[in-house]
DNA sequence: GTCTATAACGGGATAGAC
DNA sequence: GTCTATCCCGTTATAGAC
């Protein structure tokens, strides 16, 4: 419950009590249970993002198992990074942890790392892969890109009042964020003439 | 100065106490001049937002200027698009007003259409006009993919522990952003198989 | 284990002196 | 106009009954 408070209103403006009304209970069930507001925003962060990634590197696995030895391409590697996040997000409107990322970075920042480090690495390793005309650091450059959108897509404030944009279903949204990334990704490395 | 804080802290984690303090004055200062904490929030994104959009259009008119008949080029508009704020950070750390991106997407919606609106509607006409091979709708669509990159390479959380990205110049940031979010944005129209 | 009651604190806002 | 002092509220956290 607490995570839908969290993407509405962000985890300093939600309060316990908001977060305790809407779960039928008290106050004081939380200190009980989690000891203090930090450590109930870091189980629920797990509690989320753990089914996510874990649904993420299956995918991972799955298309590295049936690629050949150059291993998988970058769109489906894409694919297996998007699918089940976008698709809780469409679907539910959960969004496993992304309200992390709108928290100030300092203070989320080894929360982030110990949830995301080892999927986005193996993510990072798959692209660098896929994508050797370009150096590893380039690889990461990019893929911080795809992580811009994505939490720009989780966030819901993905709207246009005067030019409304398509609606889709959620493979429709899925294709639009792979194929459009993967030509970003593909570009030709940038060398700096200064 | 409040805009670091803001940037640091997000809005709600950021006290009039703490603004004051940094700021040599005392809270019923704020009071005075602005009302509100509230009052005080917008006077200080558009004060940060205003010269950054403006120096947006007057790039956006230089390029439409010295363009043919066929309008500007994708790359020349999202160049005049980043140039300003990704400047901005680069040297100073300031970003014009990206901290309110980071807010609860309810509460500052408003605002946002606001000071962004009438800028972000002459982009989004010059990219319809570059990208004929795309509906209006699927333009507006992959410009707000381009909105999310920038807001996350504002909020300063663009790094990779294991793996650290290229040192960049101010021009070296900008054409990765620019080459890479052009091919996403010619990228070819994605068509609902479904 | 879950509640009520309350402590201890920090927040925004305001009154009133100067 | 800018300060000090204060109000009043909501917050996290805890103590203790049950």
């Amino acid at each position: 419950m607490a995570e839908r408070l969290f993407d509405e209103r962000g985890i300093a403006g939600t309060s316990l009590r908001a977060v305790t009304a809407k779960a039928g209970v008290n106050v004081a069930a939380v200190h009980y249970h989690f000891g203090s507001k930090e450590d109930l925003t870091r189980a629920v962060v797990l509690r989320h993002a753990g089914p996510v990634n874990a649904e993420r590197l299956r995918r991972l696995d799955a298309i590295e198992a049936e690629a050949g030895p150059e291993g998988p391409r970058v769109e489906s590697i894409l694919e297996a990074f998007f699918r089940a996040p976008v698709q809780l997000w469409t679907e539910g409107g959960a969004t496993g942890a992304s309200f992390l990322f709108h928290e100030p970075a300092e203070r989320i920042q080894p929360l982030v790392e110990e949830v995301m480090g080892e999927m986005a690495s193996r993510f990072l390793a798959a692209l660098v892969r896929a994508l050797p005309h370009l150096e590893p650091g380039e690889v990461a450059e990019r893929f911080q890109l795809v992580i811009g959108v994505l939490i720009h897509v989780l966030s819901g404030r993905m709207r246009w009042e005067p030019q409304p944009i398509p609606a889709r279903s959620v493979d429709g949204r899925i294709r639009v964020l792979v194929d459009t990334l993967a030509a970003a990704m593909r570009a030709p490395a940038i060398e700096e003439s200064s």
